[in-house]
DNA sequence: CCCTCCCCGGAAAGCGATTTCCAAGTCTGC
DNA sequence: GCAGACTTGGAAATCGCTTTCCGGGGAGGG
């Protein structure tokens, strides 16, 4: 392992000089020893040891990614627009999935602050379970006590800097939008009771419901996936149109739907929420709220970056989508 | 910032026995001194400092890995394996993207270099660039001189333990499939012609047709992604069967029949090639061939970790699956 | 009963960088 | 030609932890 020291040998210049030339300082070095440095670095193939680097310096440029699981397109969308604007600011990036485990969440939390990481983003959602939200909220306050600083994409629970998608919004506005082609009777697939992002689009959805004087949707609990949508379907009982509170579960329930010889939208329309990018070729097209997955994602790195007093919570619109996977009724 | 000097002053004991108890040593410490060690550390709320622990030890807990495109269902599912297989072993996880840039790819290595990470693991295809191979072949032994261990998802071009799908055999075991369907005359959606992946299914893909005693295929080059596929359809020009290079380009390529009103499998057989989850659902669904993609990061950081001489190449056989995306003709 | 060996606690030497503080030049301006 | 202000190079302290080495005390064997 070449270490700087070697280097500074084979330069016969002092560590210090040698420090200043390859790592960076506001110092200047003359230019023979500055050549003569770099020479010898690039002879012995040196590679700063980024743990003494952090060591020494106090601070890492590396920062941490807490999502709940990178095959779900949505998360991994959040995750490339943060990594994406971290690049640009030369940093690293530490990704950590809890596949939905709130434990793994708290652990990966102090992980990271053990790493002393420069940031934390959390994305995904909370869940409305007090004790643990607040242990989590107790690491993070560790965490933040000793410089770190953190971010959440989802639900502001945390007291930190979010960048929190209008989930009640974005779903009434889908609610308005399908009332308005005619539609009466509605039946939402709506995920875990207990999940926050499931449970705000579940209700935005109804409450437009009931400011219309429609009646009130049959709600269909179940998991927030693919699987969990194509089981949710298939116990709709009267409805004209199905919201699944994300395009996975859409997925899944156009599925269930597609093979029992239900036919959409033409028997029943289907809507979803989020507009996950693999899922555009989606036959039929998916009638959805797009949300900007990649920006939520940049900008909840540059809170974390920027944070200050007050903790500032942005609400991010989404904008419905409407496509043939729902159609106009009598 | 609490540090280990803390706790120890505050249990009274010394720095070293404080790090017995807490940081795990093969030495053993009685068992009042051990509780008011970890009494202490609970009370002030210490979090090892990991960079200093990775200076100390010469070893850090942490791999990297490498991908394209996180958003990139193929590497996702990739980078979701390997890091399950790293949770189990303790190991934390950098993931890098670099968005198909070479460069990005050896740049990364170095600065893992630097991280003195565990393991590298590099997903993704190598391109048939003999200079930005030789460099990044470079990088990737700077490391390993120092230690580091390595392994790659892909093309064995680089002197690692590899992971290697089957990209030949499998492209032509589909051609075999496909012909025995009737098909005859083929295209073939090759993607970028350097990029090895995209260069051997297609290859395989043709070899196959050959042996079979077939006309050549019409080959179309192109981005490796959904456009790149939807762009390559609109170029074929007779043929019963296409068969794109991955899945993502053959979604692309059936919107682009869909557009224009061509019915698959009716009017054109249509194939990829991975079996990406995400696109399960897809209308019509996609015959292709089926990669263990998760147990292939899994596998390949379990090469990384137990690298050994000599030099390991596990190849991953594909398994064609076929459906409805694809009929018999006449 | 003494000696040896083992077990456990602490002092201190690293790990590989950064950065402060000094000292010695080098430029200015008069 | 000289005082004072800048530069520039180097020695050494420091970051927080691990680990070797040493020493003291208790257990076990002769």
């Amino acid at each position: 392992m070449v270490t700087l020291e070697d280097v500074a040998k084979q330069a016969g210049v002092s560590l210090a000089t040698a420090s200043r030339v390859l790592n960076g300082s506001t110092r200047q070095v003359g230019a023979d020893l500055r050549a003569r440095v770099e020479r010898a670095a690039d002879e012995l193939g040196y590679r700063a040891n980024i743990a003494a680097q952090t060591l020494a310096r106090g601070s890492s440029n590396v920062i941490g990614i807490v999502v709940h699981d990178l095959t779900d397109p949505y998360f991994a969308a959040l995750a490339d627009g943060a990594m994406r604007a971290a690049a640009t600011e030369g940093l690293l990036v530490m990704v950590g999935t809890t596949h939905r485990d709130p434990e793994q969440e708290i652990a990966y939390v102090a992980t990271l602050n053990a790493q002393r990481v420069r940031a934390v983003l959390l994305a995904g959602s909370r869940v409305a379970d007090q004790a643990v939200t607040g242990r989590l909220r107790e690491e993070l306050a560790r965490y933040r006590d000793s410089g770190g600083r953190a971010a959440c994409v989802g639900q502001d629970l945390l007291g930190v800097d979010t960048v929190a998608p209008a989930n009640r919004e974005g779903a009434a506005e889908l609610a308005r939008a399908l009332a308005g082609l005619g539609h009466t009777r509605f039946a939402v697939l709506a995920g875990p009771p207990h999940l926050m992002t499931a449970a705000d689009r579940s209700a935005g959805f109804a409450a437009a419901l009931e400011e219309l004087g429609l009646p009130a949707p049959q709600v269909i609990h179940g998991p927030f996936d693919r699987d969990g949508g194509y089981a949710a379907a298939r116990q709709v009982e009267d409805a004209t149109c199905v919201f699944a509170v994300n395009d996975v579960m859409a997925v899944g329930a156009l599925a269930a739907y597609r093979e029992r010889g239900v036919r959409v939208p033409d028997d029943v329309s289907v809507a979803g929420f989020d507009d996950i990018v693999t899922l555009r070729d989606h036959v039929p097209a998916l009638t959805t709220v797009r949300l900007p997955l990649a920006d939520m994602g940049a900008r909840a790195l540059e809170l974390a970056l920027n944070e200050e007093e007050p903790v500032v919570v942005e609400h991010v619109a989404g904008e419905v989508v409407l496509r043939e996977s729902v159609r106009r009724i009598a």
